[in-house]
DNA sequence: GTGATGTGCTTCGGATTCGAAGCAACTGAG
DNA sequence: CTCAGTTGCTTCGAATCCGAAGCACATCAC
């Protein structure tokens, strides 16, 4: 009944529904592991592991946003949580008053390090388990170049607030 | 600083970030179509999408659960809000009186039809652009191994509620 | 049949989410 | 300097989400 006007053949769409499905299962496994082991959301995990990433320990908000994908005004409010918690803390930035940087604490390290272990049993367990090695490179290899394709890639019409990157030349 | 006990090498961590990242960019940009094109949200769209694709057009509400890795509460809501907009019907099941069969109806599959142009074009320009007919290929395969995975492997310590699969042959 | 347990769904309460609007600091042109 | 436009973040309101608890039917043992 639904006609199928622009093609999508079998392959795309079980690539599609694959990718989509195996990504939720994860998160959501990943999701309870966390919650048992540190009493951290997916996104805090993701905040903190970002800033432990970095060489400093620390990041403005924004780029945090940007980085997981995640809403100004939801990371607003993960912040805040996990300025209360005190795994993080926030300090206006010295050369731009607006901006805001964000900064892994001790304490901060401290559970991102208790939760690591049980993370990579969970990620070893559920999504590297049935693949082979080539396999890993291959899904690394692929997903990253449709990763930065999706990067760069301005939201089809670009919204009133652009991105930083409109270098239009017009 | 963070010690590594449980190792990961540099490309399983690739391989989830850019998992991880991907869908979520993906989902991201979807989701934005799908609010213009028909007014749905991801979840809607995936309910949707599933019972169209059933020779019957319906499911049960816990299948329906499980099949878009969804709360049950979730769902509940969700279909209350299909239905009120009458996308779908909910009737009760005539072998078992709890159960509820979810089905679609014409005025879904119009929406449901009005929207799936636009979103294969999402796909075609984000996901697909940068791969290769192979690497679609693999893709599919590797994440389609990784999902029967995780669909068959219970949760680490099994909720109260056991899964319906549980064959416990002691 | 009767009770104990399991299963399907909903209700409830609280936490999280996002976009729109607002505020404050920066930047550039005149 | 001063104004307009931009950018960084927060507040606000409304929608969505989940788990725990509850209700009703089903199933199984006795």
């Amino acid at each position: 009944m639904t006609s199928s006007p622009p093609p999508l053949d079998a392959t795309q769409l079980g690539a599609y529904f694959a990718l989509i499905e195996a990504s939720s299962l994860l998160k959501h496994a990943v999701e309870q592991q966390l919650r048992d082991a540190g009493d951290l959301s997916y996104v805090q995990f993701q905040l903190l592991a970002t800033l432990g990433d970095s060489p400093t320990g620390s990041r403005r908000m924004t780029d945090l946003a940007d980085g997981v994908v995640y809403s100004r005004s939801g990371l607003t409010y993960q912040a805040q949580t996990l300025e209360k918690r005190g795994l993080v803390t926030r300090t206006p930035s010295s050369d731009d008053e607006r901006s805001i940087t964000v900064t892994i604490s001790d304490e901060g390290r401290a559970v991102l390090a208790g939760v690591f272990p049980g993370h990579i049993a969970v990620l070893d367990d559920l999504l590297f388990a049935p693949l082979s090695r080539s396999d890993i490179e291959t899904l690394a290899d692929v997903l990253a170049r449709a990763r930065d394709h999706m990067r760069q890639t301005p939201p089809r019409s670009a919204e009133p607030r652009r991105r930083k990157k409109t270098a239009d030349p017009s």
